[in-house]
DNA sequence: CGTCTCGTTGAGCTAAGTCAAGGTAGGTGG
DNA sequence: CCACCTACCTTGACTTAGCTCAACGAGACG
């Protein structure tokens, strides 16, 4: 299930390593230390479950290029996305201390590779950063960064699904993917390339695919953004921060 | 705001204290110094932002009893509740390395005391879990555990908002709340006290007063539960189970 | 004996879901 | 090159879960 392969020089991962960097400030020797761990990849194609739900959590991984989602589904079939990873994002990775134990635990959602996925193994980069050492400092500081960063995510979420309606939900997803993906340097000009079926963004948005569409109609037909083969373009970014309800100071972030 | 009365001597606390033991095995030295820490207590009327949204996260405390909840609030009053916080857990808890830095950062949700709140300071079990002595190994691991599950449940909210029905999510959400006061020693026998308004219990699961009222109507009617002066009972907690949509393995989780 | 908070209920409305039928584009095999 | 999948998107018609507005009841409290 896991098919991966090995590979080595990683191509396309430079963005998602300068964005690791950018979570810290990184010492020429940490910054050493990311490239050596991102010397050796696994790719994993599209659809692959990375990690099973209930399973042991896998070691942690850095993502160089890819889309993912974490998710559950459940008995019946629904599915509820908890939220997507891209370049830069970390996956199964817990700062808890004691090394022994906090392993082995089923993981509380599965992982599932959405496009082809390049990543690397971050184990080396968990260790440094808990190792207490002062030259280590910067990793842990953006390992924590990283981790600070995706609760945050999941917040954002909950607040999404619980009292946005459909219109603001879409609008705040796609403009937090927007932010996320400009920080990696893969979005810019009010466009980013969008691998997610309108399956994969009801299911992420608590709502049904019809509704969904009917919604991206609403917005495209109001001049808004478009989506099309595979790019969303946000025609009037800011026109899209008021439909989405956010305050304007909580915009960019 | 935060106003508070500091009293030695707490009351009350046992089970608190006890439940925090429970998340692993502590050594007596751990149990001492779990006792000590809970010896100065603050007491935080109802009602109390314990933490404001968006200032520096004050210093982790552990909850001896009474509720609190996380929530964020939306620029034109609509509000969503994170989860609820009940005696031996944590708030403010981060276990990230980094001691300076990993502090002071804006808080992502705020706490709201909704009964009278009786905590004490968790920094020194913060540091005995983070200083890497064998002897706090024990320390470690409860508070890793409480924070992991403190992450469980924000998945479970999000799968709640996202893909359960009302009545779903309301059966969800209690039988959440009776695992958890069980394992405090707080409910028993289907029964536990319940200090949430339907107000509370709308804005954390994303629905109306209204129709939160609607709801628990049904299950009343059904014979299934009810809700009297700040109780639940559980009258067929298998149905209730039922209701939720879990699996039966899933059930005591 | 007001007033306040909380719970309850009715009436009507709307956001969102379901069911069902096409449409489009890329991919594969004859 | 065409014929045929298959996956994904789109649209229409209809149903329903959940919302809003509004009124009222009951207990708590000064």
């Amino acid at each position: 299930m896991i098919s991966a392969l090995r590979h080595l020089s990683p191509r396309g991962s430079e963005a998602a390593l300068k964005r690791f960097g950018a979570l810290a400030d990184l010492t020429a020797t940490e910054i050493a230390l990311v490239r050596a761990a991102a010397e050796e990849v696994e790719i994993a194609p599209a659809g692959t479950e990375i990690q099973r739900e209930g399973e042991p959590v896998r070691r942690p991984r850095l993502i160089l290029s890819g889309w993912a989602c974490r998710q559950r589904v459940l008995a019946d079939g629904r599915r509820q996305i908890f939220g997507f990873v891209v370049a830069g994002d970390l996956i199964g990775l817990s700062l808890l201390p004691s090394p022994r134990g906090a392993a082995d635990l089923p993981a509380p959602g599965a992982t599932l590779a959405i496009t082809s996925l390049v990543t690397c193994d971050a184990t080396g980069l968990r260790q440094a950063a808990l190792d207490g050492d002062q030259a280590h400092a910067g990793i842990a500081r953006a390992l924590s960064e990283a981790v600070r960063r995706e609760r945050d995510h999941l917040l954002d979420h909950v607040v999404r699904l619980g009292r946005l309606t459909a219109y603001e939900r879409i609008g705040d997803l796609l403009l937090e993917l927007y932010a996320r993906l400009s920080a990696v340097g893969l979005a810019g000009g009010g466009e980013f390339p969008m691998p997610l079926t309108q399956e994969l963004l009801a299911d992420s948005l608590g709502l049904s695919v019809v509704h969904l569409n009917r919604v991206l109609q609403q917005y495209r037909r109001a001049g808004l953004l478009t989506i099309r083969s595979g790019r969303v373009t946000l025609l009037k970014p800011e026109a899209v921060v008021v439909a989405a309800g956010r305050s304007p100071s909580n915009a960019v972030a």
